[in-house]
DNA sequence: CTTCCACTATACCGATTGGTATAATACACA
DNA sequence: TGTGTATTATACCAATCGGTATAGTGGAAG
C-alpha cells in the first residue's frame, strides 16, 4: 500500500472516531508512519485531505446507488433496491458513513460542510430523479421530488445510524420493512 | 440579562453556526462582552459550558415531551402529540436543536459525545416507556421498545433536519403524516 | 554515472488553543 | 465611612494548531 492510500485510510479512521476537528495533522502522520511534508505533498492542506477522502468515497457510494435508483415502472422495487444498496455500502464503509452522517448536520461554518455539502446535494439529486420519473405513474407525487428524496435518505440514515450504534441489525427484514413503510408514506 | 445567561445564549448561537470545536473561548467572550475569567468563574471549562447548555436545554425538551408521551390507551394520539411537541420545541429552540442533531452522531471521542450521550439515552427512555405501556394492547410491539423509540426519534429528527435546512415546513399536515406513517410501520 | 523523484528529518513559523495568577473594582452591609 | 465579598480586567502561561523551509537520502530510470 502506498503512502497516499495509507494516509487516507488512517485519517478516515481517526476522523470517524474523534471528529475532523479533534484530529491534528501530527497525529495523522504518527499513525500513518509518515511525516508532515509527505502529507502536504499529497494533499496540500488538512481540508484538502478531507476533500479527497469525501470525494473518493462519495464516488463509490454514487456508483452503488445510481443503478439501484433507476426507475423502470416499478417504484417499490427501485425503493427496495436502493435501501439495500445503502445498507450494503454502509456495512462495507462504516467509517466513512459515520463521517457522512455528521456531514448531513454539519455546522454551516465548518470544513466538513464546505467540503461535503455539494456531495450531499448530489445524493439528493440521484434519488430525486427516481421520484421524478415515477411521478408520471403516481399522480400524488407531483412536485414533491425534493421533499421525498430528502425524507427517503433521512429515513435510511436513521436505520444506518441505529446500526452504527448497535441498536439494530441491517438485515433483509429491515430492508423490506423500511421500504414498505416509506412507500406507505407516499401512497397515503 | 445577567452574564451567565448572556454567555450561554451567545455560545449556543456560535456552537450551532460553527460547531463546538471551531469556537474558541476568546470568541465567546468577545461576542458576550465579558472576559475569560468571568466565563471560567461560571463554567470552569469549555466542556463545562457545553454541559450546562446541554443540560438546561435538554431539561426544557424533556418537560415538553414527557407529558405528550404518556400512554392512556390511545397510541396514535400519543404519537401524534409527541411529534407535535418535538416540532414545537425545535421551532422554539432551533439553535439548540442543531447541536442536538449533531450530538446524535457525534464521534465517540469528542466532548459533545461525552456531554450529550446520557441525555440522548434519556430521551430514548422516555419514548421507550410509551411503547412499553402500549405493548400491553399491541401484541406485535413486544420486545421492540428500544428499537421503536430510536426509530421514532430518528424519523422525527429527519423532518426537523429538513426544516432546519429549509426543505420543508413543520406544519400540522406534517405532524399528521409523520405520525401516520410511523404508526403504519408498527402495525405492518 | 547522472538525473529525477518520492520521501524523510529536523527545525521552524506565527497564531491560537484552553486555562490561570494577580490585582483592581463595584457593591452590599455594618 | 469602612470592610468584606463577589466579580472583573489585564496580562500571562505552556502547548498545540496548521503549515513550511531546508537540506538530504534512497532507489529507479535513462
Amino acid at each position: 500500500m502506498d503512502n497516499r492510500e495509507k494516509i487516507m485510510l488512517e485519517s478516515l479512521e481517526l476522523f470517524s472516531k474523534s471528529g475532523y476537528d479533534n484530529v491534528g495533522i501530527q497525529e495523522i502522520c504518527d499513525n500513518s508512519s509518515i511525516t508532515k511534508p509527505t502529507l502536504y505533498h499529497y494533499f496540500g492542506s488538512k481540508s484538502g485531505l478531507l476533500e479527497e477522502i469525501m470525494l473518493e468515497n462519495h464516488k463509490k457510494l454514487r456508483n452503488a446507488i445510481i443503478s439501484s435508483a433507476e426507475y423502470s415502472g416499478d417504484l417499490p422495487l427501485a425503493v427496495n433496491k436502493t435501501v439495500r444498496s445503502y445498507f450494503n455500502f454502509a456495512k462495507n464503509n462504516p467509517g466513512f458513513y459515520r463521517i457522512m452522517l455528521c456531514s448531513f448536520c454539519a455546522p454551516v461554518n465548518s470544513d466538513l460542510y464546505r467540503v461535503s455539502h455539494k456531495l450531499m446535494l448530489n445524493q439528493y439529486e440521484i434519488i430525486e430523479k427516481l421520484f421524478k420519473s415515477a411521478a408520471a405513474d403516481h399522480g400524488n407525487m407531483k412536485n414533491k421530488h425534493t421533499s421525498l428524496a430528502v425524507t427517503f435518505i433521512g429515513h435510511i440514515n436513521t436505520y444506518i445510524s441505529m446500526w452504527l450504534n448497535n441498536f439494530r441489525e441491517l438485515d433483509e427484514d429491515l430492508v423490506f420493512s423500511a421500504s414498505h413503510q416509506f412507500m406507505h408514506g407516499i401512497y397515503s
